[in-house]
DNA sequence: ATGGTTGTGTACTGAACAGTCAGAAATCTA
DNA sequence: TAGATTTCTGACTGTTCAGTACACAACCAT
């Protein structure tokens, strides 16, 4: 009848880290697909055993779903980080990320993408085309990813404008979502084996293409 | 000994219509996924029993193979249909392949897209993505498809050239990837859930910033 | 130390999986 | 009609799957 002397948590500690652990599986997620990846697979790719993955994740689809929400923090974190700043250098911003991205989404900031180019799409795209409308969450959480990288990128395109580098008369919106339909575009022409320098033309053409302003 | 006195197949007739049996495997690959399809559901879809499926198709991969073999054959056929004619309406014939494009492709020249957009990706696109460079021979096929369209759409974008409604500096070809991997992101952004209108509302900001001639 | 609490590893379970095979059925030639 | 040949059907095989159960290990407070 103690009412629980100390707090939770208190008797074993975790032997393991939990966002190491979440990466782990996204990378695996990434690579084999959510129907291709066994809970065995995650296990040896973590190092956690079955139950401690099921204690600690809820199984295979929570597994799923908290390295999704993982991975929408940190692009919530990145996004920005690449894409705010001052307005004057706002438009070389916009190319520089429209040109890292078609090469896909690095697991890490500072690894490179990834060697197969279908292993570096964006995790959530992937991942939400798979399961498609059968999974209710994961297409949320994929739409949160898009949208959080959607925001950086118009709040982006408004600096440029604001610049004198866009069209002030383009909808900032309406082209931020066109950029990121491009970028996820680039996951699935990757994934064709195209090369890097394709992906790169791709990129450059797009960017050739923003409206700039009618008068200099 | 006696020699076959008689040709192969003589013997009993196939009752099943190959064609639409790759056609119903096909629309249950785009909606599970290639993994998330058991050989028990082929069966169901297309009504063969498994020796039947194994004999005439060697397998769950070989289905594969063949269903995207036939899906090339039909973009083939539709694409260039579509897409080619006069120079003069040449602009216009891309304007509504890229508004029908972005809502998906269809499992039929008749029938609408489909119900679930993520069912109503590219079957090649969805497919390499899915299994991504582990499998040579999808990726080689889903290559095939891409190239077959982007080489219509191209070809579409020259006789705009030639009629003076896009820009004769273009490169007609990267023009065409573009408008491509655009088309495919649509795939992607579709499957997170968004409204066809906002689809729409994507391919009209592309077809927007389509380069004009410089003088009027 | 000791008992309570939590994490970890592994063996287990029933279901689903891909692929095989032998016999029944259907259609041919003769 | 009889024999040959092919397709079809459904049961079977061994494997792998997701998830569970349970014993053991690690760490807390006292």
């Amino acid at each position: 009848m103690a009412p629980r002397p100390y707090l939770l948590g208190m008797a074993r500690p975790r032997s393991f880290d939990r966002d190491h652990v979440l990466h782990a599986a996204e990378r695996q997620f990434r690579t084999s697909g959510y129907n291709g990846t066994s809970v065995d697979d995650i296990s040896a790719a973590t190092g956690l055993g079955r139950g401690s993955l099921y204690a600690a994740f809820d199984g295979k689809h929570g597994v799923l779903l908290q390295a999704m929400a993982g991975y929408f923090a940190r692009l919530g974190q990145l996004a920005p980080k690449v894409l705010a700043g001052p307005d004057e250098g706002a438009l070389e911003r916009l190319h520089g990320y429209l040109l890292r991205a078609v090469h896909g989404v690095p697991l890490a900031a500072d690894v490179p993408p990834a060697d197969d180019r279908a292993a570096a799409a964006c995790f959530a795209a992937k991942m939400a085309l798979e399961l498609g409308a059968s999974d209710a969450e994961v297409q949320r959480l994929a739409d949160d990813c898009f949208s959080v990288v959607a925001t950086a990128v118009a709040e982006c395109v408004r600096a440029a404008q604001r610049n004198g580098d866009i069209d002030p008369d383009a909808d900032p919106d309406d082209l931020a979502y066109l950029l990121l339909t491009i970028i996820r575009g680039s996951d699935v022409v990757g994934a064709y084996g195209h090369s890097p320098a394709r992906l790169t033309s791709i990129a450059e053409s797009a960017f050739a293409l923003l409206p700039r302003p009618r008068h200099r």
